[in-house]
DNA sequence: GTTAGCATGTAAGGAGTTACATGATTTT
DNA sequence: AAAATCATGTAACTCCTTACATGCTAAC
């Protein structure tokens, strides 16, 4: 997968300004985030971290010696430079911004943004998952057809499934044009 | 993203039990089938290719000469060989036969298995995703819990994905069990 | 005639997983 | 006491993408 350590970069900054964390605890959280997919590995994850030290982004600092009986773990903490790094990764606009791992990054730490970054990114994404859309249904009329009940039931399938997240990036869209508080109140019952 | 590469030789030769192909045309076919996420390179598809026709699975053959215009094109058949292998590859059943991407490919080509190895696949996809739905809602109730809306958000729409995935793998179980031929006759019109 | 799409490849490089290495602590 | 989980790392290897290289053919 092309260009996943930028991020996991924008990913540990992003929950270690919610307070100082080890790597252990790090990996767990960033696995629940992207785990929808692949599950991220130490050894990815460490020599991650130690690039981030060395770019100044974040620092080593001690457990807070209230736990004396654990073994030393290494907790992290942002520095003011990682701060304004962040802030201004999550700033670009563009089409790394929509793709499917770096948007759900990106959306996850969206009370760190203006609304008007987040409405530009979450249009960039639909307009993306529409794209998508219209090439391969425009494939279809051309290729395959009916033959092949299984392959043509996946398609069917993975169309219905990009649709919805079609629909529900309008919703968020229109919720945030609306000034709502609430992202989602979900008033589609699912099924 | 470990191990596509054995997807890559499954799907190729899938596709090439529909009839011979050259390698542009694969290329298309493969990218509209695992195409929601990333696209398969050049760079990717020709060495496999090239890797197969050693290893025996296919062969290269002459365009028809009907087409004496065109650039020869290198055109691929299956071997028999490659048919044996490709019976045995979609006959395992295992962990790596309902990982995201294995999981699609096989089931593009479930025509070709029985209904057993077809239903083992599909019981092994739902339990798969069953068991992340039940970490991750787990792990939920522990961290987070309000702290984070679009986070919270995400999760909320992911939950929700992964639950639409269990009840389609659930109603192809039931048509499968059932001997229907339609794969899914879409008894829950959508929205 | 020139751009866009067809068609086939290779080389270098990046990114991340697997496997290895080590050790403490908690639960069974 | 053993097994599981916490915890931190490194090295080798695999895989894939990007970028490059080449040339034909159809459309504008």
């Amino acid at each position: 997968m092309a260009r996943r350590a930028d991020t996991i970069e924008l990913a540990v900054l992003g929950l270690l300004h919610e307070g100082p964390m080890h790597g252990y605890e790090l990996r767990k959280r960033l696995n629940l985030m992207l785990g929808w997919g692949r599950v991220l590995s130490y050894g990815s994850l460490y020599p991650a971290l130690k690039k981030m030290l060395r770019a100044n982004l974040i620092t080593e600092v001690a457990g807070p010696a209230t736990t004396a009986t654990r073994r030393p773990r290494i907790t992290y903490e942002v520095t003011p430079a990682g701060t304004e790094h962040f802030q201004r990764l999550m700033s670009e606009v563009g089409p790394t911004a929509w793709e499917d791992d770096n948007f759900d990054i990106r959306f996850a730490f969206f009370s760190s943004t203006d609304m008007e970054i987040r409405l530009r990114v979450l249009e960039g994404r639909r307009s993306r998952l529409q794209e998508r859309l219209a090439r391969v249904q425009g494939e279809l009329e051309r290729t395959q057809a009916e033959v092949n009940r299984y392959a043509a039931e996946l398609q069917r399938h993975g169309v219905e499934s990009v649709e919805r997240e079609v629909r529900w990036l309008s919703d968020l869209i229109k919720a945030e044009r609306g000034g709502d508080a609430h992202p989602a109140p979900a008033p589609t019952p699912h099924d």
